[in-house]
DNA sequence: ACGCAGATTTTCT
DNA sequence: GAAAATCTGCGTT
């Protein structure tokens, strides 16, 4: 959820890919590189990692490593629950179904940005919570998207009945 | 329905 | 100089 501009927009998340250390071809901190960019990936879990990519867009991820150990969560997409006003605004034109179906997406809906990169998850204008007793749903794991590395490695998971998946 | 060009930053060759 | 954890708009089938 994020209540980032003043306006508190949630959804669940139904889609997310990991990238699980420097043992992984497709992660950004492959080989142990640390750079500018990287250097939230290598902070506590809960970290907010937020990266630019394609000269456009803003990706979230959730650092879920140890400090010094650099994985993460992308977070690909989300079924929206609140501020589906504010969402369709920042998102004119744009479809209910495709305002948080891919990880650029969901951080326009939501607003988020580098502005938030290494914040906590677990406080301030962005988080992920835990969701009160929801009905299991079934899972279903494919190869990560948009990668040229590790092609094959099952890592990305959605909810196998979820309409607000990507494509 | 499908395909491709364009946007334009960070990183690496 | 080129590719990248992407999405959109406009072209053609």
């Amino acid at each position: 959820m994020s209540t980032i501009g003043g306006r508190r927009t949630a959804g669940r998340i139904v889609e997310t890919e990991a990238y699980v250390g420097p043992h992984d071809p497709a992660c950004h901190a492959y080989g142990g590189r640390r750079t500018q960019r990287t250097r939230w990936l290598y902070g506590p879990p809960g970290t907010a990692y937020i990266y630019f990519t394609y000269g456009m867009h803003w990706c979230l991820n959730a650092v879920t490593g140890r400090v010094g150990y650099p994985a993460a969560v992308l977070i690909r997409a989300l079924e929206p629950v609140a501020g589906l006003a504010t969402m369709r605004r920042r998102r004119a034109g744009v479809p209910d179904r495709a305002l948080c179906a891919g990880p650029a997406r969901l951080c326009a809906a939501l607003a988020i940005t580098g502005r938030l990169n290494g914040a906590a998850l677990q406080r301030g204008p962005l988080r992920i919570v835990r969701l009160p007793a929801a009905p299991r749903r079934r899972i279903v794991t494919t190869p990560r998207i948009g990668i040229t590395r590790a092609v094959d490695w099952p890592l990305r998971y959605l909810l196998g009945d979820s309409v607000w998946v990507s494509k």
